[in-house]
DNA sequence: TCCTGACTATGACGATCGTCATAACTTCAC
DNA sequence: GTGAAGTTATGACGATCGTCATAGTCAGGA
């Protein structure tokens, strides 16, 4: 098998970066939380912490648009946006809302690596790789919501405005809980994106 | 005047935060930005880059809440959200897209302080302390758009959760934004939430 | 058995970080 | 003018960081 190590060290990559932010989450830190060697690093990842937190971001990717679009495909766009919401929520609710979202973090920060960057100016080039990672997973959780909507007789252009909002609004939710300690924010977000959606199918 | 001197350090520490996040913001980069002396961070923040932050967050909170809630007096709550998203759109396009909200920065991440914090445990009650700022800001948001569609003939309840979704999903898309470098998200959201209040309101 | 390749251990390097102590510079009432 | 208080300048301290080089371990095929 391909090294469970490395795997092993990508989920807990995305998991200190869901808590602490992209830039205080050490690589030392990372193998002290996983319990893998870090000797390995240099092995597992040749191009250092920013092939890490690239693996990170495209594996929480998958984990969340998995599930997503297998209760989109089986029981509708409704049925997703709770999918996606009750994700989130356990999330929160399991950590006591100390972590939160890896890509929102990515997202959010710039990273920046002063070992590889004597130089006053940061890596431009590896941050906007980092960015388009992060609006690929945004896009392809909107896509998956788009898709249902239209299979369920949206127009075009209203489906992509909504799956926006969606995606958006439950990310940005995720962070206010984060800071109110509380799920409350996202029951009235999803209660509020239920009447929005249900709306939109009926018409 | 209570020093001027202050005054830019905190702006500075705002937009920087905006814009690399709380952990890549580092104090001697607030005063190179901002052309004010290193010197002087101890004398006007004695406990630090903690309270630096402290004073960053309740600043950006006041640079948006102020307009807001003129805004939002003066021509009611459809209004007050044109006025919220413009402000973001403001801040993206003029920086390129590269600031955002620091607010969002300090929900997102969590403040490590490694000279304050020999031991292991980062500290508990600092970061307790700046996401009750933070809770603070997005709630004082909310409160002004909350009022705004109450006065306009929403009922509280339903109220709280549009007041919510407002700012959830600005939040969630300007991170967004961020990530596409495009104004885009931004753009889609309005036109939902303009149509979501307006459905409210004229209920 | 030995060798080869994949993996792990360990410590050094240069850099930045936040904080602090100390000294110098202003400004202005007295 | 002369203190004194409010500022600013500067460098040291201990710590962590990401990376790298070197050496060690350990499989399994020849």
């Amino acid at each position: 098998m391909t090294s469970d190590t490395r795997a092993k060290m990508v989920a807990g990559a995305a998991d200190l970066m869901s808590r602490r932010g992209v830039n205080a989450t050490s690589m030392r830190e990372v193998v002290r939380h996983t319990g893998t060697p870090r000797g390995s690093i240099s092995h597992h990842f040749p191009r250092g912490k920013q092939q890490l937190i690239e693996d990170a971001v495209v594996f929480a990717g998958r984990t969340v648009s998995g599930p997503l679009e297998h209760l989109v495909q089986s029981r509708g766009a409704i049925a997703g946006l709770r999918t996606f919401i009750g994700l989130w929520r356990q999330t929160l609710e399991k950590s006591k809302f100390e972590a939160g979202c890896p890509v929102l973090a990515v997202a959010v920060e710039q990273y920046v690596n002063d070992a590889t960057e004597k130089d006053g100016a940061p890596d431009e080039a590896a941050q906007q790789h980092l960015l388009d990672l992060a609006d690929g997973v945004f896009a392809d959780w909107q896509r998956i919501m788009f898709t249902a909507l239209r299979r369920e007789g949206v127009a075009p252009v209203r489906a992509r405005r909504l799956a926006a909002l969606v995606i958006a609004s439950t990310e940005g939710t995720v962070a206010m809980c984060r800071a109110a300690r509380s799920a409350q924010p996202l029951e009235d977000v999803r209660q509020e994106l239920e009447l929005v959606l249900s709306s939109a199918l009926a018409k």
